[in-house]
RNA sequence: GGGGCUAUAGGGUAGCCUGGUCUAUCCUCGUGGCUUUGGGAGCCAUGGACCCCGGUUCGAAUCCGGGUAGCCCCA
């Protein structure tokens, strides 16, 4: 009964969407009274810490340590490197006092920390043997942003910044481990579901100080991309600023190789919009502070064997995470809370339930309502948390793939955009023409494809610039950005 | 970067233009109780607000200036 989904308004009026749906599924509560800065709910905060434990366990094993480096940098390291201060420089809140006595040496909350972790390594690193050195924190940093914040998507203080540094003997492994770091966002993504495209950011749009920067988008319902990872080869820039040197193999002292690479909040904030739907969040169970909750129907007289069997059927569920609600509301009303809050599983345990010894269990994702037999009860409930997770997955992947639409020209590119897709075009490597491009479709250039789209999309394209017809060089891709 | 709009209980709002019966409306919500429970129950009692600073005025939620915070549109 009324069970269908809609995603009318997660469409259409996005942005209504989030801000309310964000405040009542209790992720974030945006009633700090300074801009851009926001407190997470105790609910918001379970599913951060589900994030983290997943991207702790994929770095830790592939050979990256956790460690922990200070909030504050004094001015001259963090003003050592010009192009990466003139990227930041408008950016960054200033400590100047230490009460009421002015310091003497100015510290900055760091933007990122590359500046607070380099001269360290440079102490760190001696020889050829000490690398690779890969390390990652997971901390908060400040930037004062001047266009429109958001929570999740642009704040003044970025709350869960996870960033990775590492140090190598070459300019080889150093570009090997970009690739591995690649590699493990990709796995991170896939299995929270949220569908992305990798590519490389235009010269004019890297990582101020990298030779080059792979980027990760995804869409978000309104049609808009939003980065959500960036992996960086910073060649040999900071280690000749922070002179990190290292004796190679043949006795020399040599510039080391290094690499970043952080992803943020805006993970959580693509999770809960590429998902959600109308009546609110759908999270992946995986993730899902309650995987199910059990929704106890006492009716008069027999409240006390309603609830034993509830939480006889708790225990059978082992060590899923499972929530009985037992508020004295009517059902109806905690159904709605449940859904807002994106509960993947709803399970319904009354009297006729009893009698015929089963639950009613009721999919957030497709609204599908099915008794399953008590026996067995664990696995038929597991199955249906991986069923659920799986049609996640691929309604949003699906999503993704069919926005990407091929452009022949600045024409078909304006019309893309227009439609809220995103526009793949052959460009011939010229600023002038990018210029051109992001001039006439009116919005960015997100970044160069190096590798086949998911689905293999968009493979015949001419190969002509259109921006200029000549021979084109490489596909871009046009898309409006958050 | 440019422009527009807004700010009244925890949430959503009426009142503002035309200053004074505003002791501030309604819905939701919180608390106590009765009753009920397979899609947002009902009744009784009760609780909770004019963003901050300054100005105009006999008198400001209401008019003016500034600050702070938020939303929307364009670049």
């Amino acid at each position: 009964m009324g069970c269908a989904v809609m995603r009318e308004r997660w469409e259409n009026a996005f942005s209504q969407w989030y801000n309310d749906i964000i405040e009542k599924a209790k992720i974030i509560d945006v009633r700090y009274p300074i801009k851009g800065l926001y407190v997470w709910f105790p609910y918001g905060f379970k599913i951060r810490k589900n994030l983290l434990k997943i991207i702790r366990r994929l770095l830790d094993e592939s050979g990256h340590e956790e460690a922990l480096f200070p909030l504050l940098i004094p001015e001259q390291e963090f003003e050592k490197e010009a192009v990466h201060i003139k990227g930041f420089e408008d950016e960054v809140y200033w400590v100047t006092h230490g009460g009421r006595d002015p310091l003497n040496v100015k510290l900055a909350l760091r933007p990122t920390s590359e500046t607070a972790i380099y001269p360290m390594f440079k102490v760190w690193i001696r020889a050829h043997t000490d690398m690779p050195l890969k390390v990652y924190q997971i901390v908060n940093t400040f930037r004062y942003e001047t266009k429109h914040t958001r929570p999740l998507i642009r704040l003044r203080e970025i709350t869960t910044f996870k960033e990775a540094h590492t140090v190598h003997s070459s300019y080889e492994d150093a570009r090997r481990q970009v690739e591995e770091a690649i590699a493990i966002y990709k796995r991170f993504f896939d299995i929270l579901g949220i569908p992305y495209i990798v590519s490389r950011r235009p010269d004019w749009d890297k990582f101020p100080g990298a030779d080059y920067t792979m980027a990760f988008d995804t869409i978000f319902p309104d049609g808009k991309t939003l980065q959500i990872g960036t992996v960086h080869n910073l060649g040999q820039t900071f280690s000749k600023t922070f002179d990190i040197q290292f004796e190679n193999l043949k006795g020399e002292q040599e510039y080391a190789y290094q690499t970043c690479y952080g992803i943020s909040d805006r993970v959580l904030a693509s999770l809960l919009a590429v998902h959600g739907d109308d009546k609110g969040l759908c999270l992946i169970p995986e993730v899902a502070p309650i995987q199910c909750v059990i929704i106890p129907i006492w009716f008069k007289g027999n409240k006390e064997g309603i609830n034993a069997e509830v939480r006889k059927v708790k225990e059978e569920l082992g060590e899923l995470r499972v929530h009985i609600d037992d508020r004295e509301i009517r059902p109806g009303s905690k159904f709605f809370d449940w859904e807002i809050s994106g509960v993947p599983l709803r399970i319904e345990v009354g009297p006729k339930d009893i009698d015929k010894n089963q639950v009613m269990t009721v999919r957030r994702d497709t609204g599908e309502k099915r008794s399953v037999s008590r026996a067995g009860l664990k696995d038929s409930i597991e199955k249906i948390l991986e069923d659920i997770t799986e049609h996640l997955k691929t309604r949003a992947k699906t999503r993704l793939e069919d926005s990407i639409h091929d452009a022949g020209s600045m024409k078909d590119a304006r019309e893309i955009i227009k439609r809220k897709g995103i526009a793949k075009a052959p460009w011939c490597g010229e600023l002038s023409c990018a210029e051109d491009m992001e001039e006439t479709v009116g919005t960015d250039i997100l970044g160069i494809l190096e590798e086949e789209l998911p689905a293999g999309r968009g493979g015949g394209l001419a190969g002509t610039c259109i921006g200029c017809q000549r021979e084109a060089c490489c596909v871009v891709l046009i898309a409006r950005k958050y």
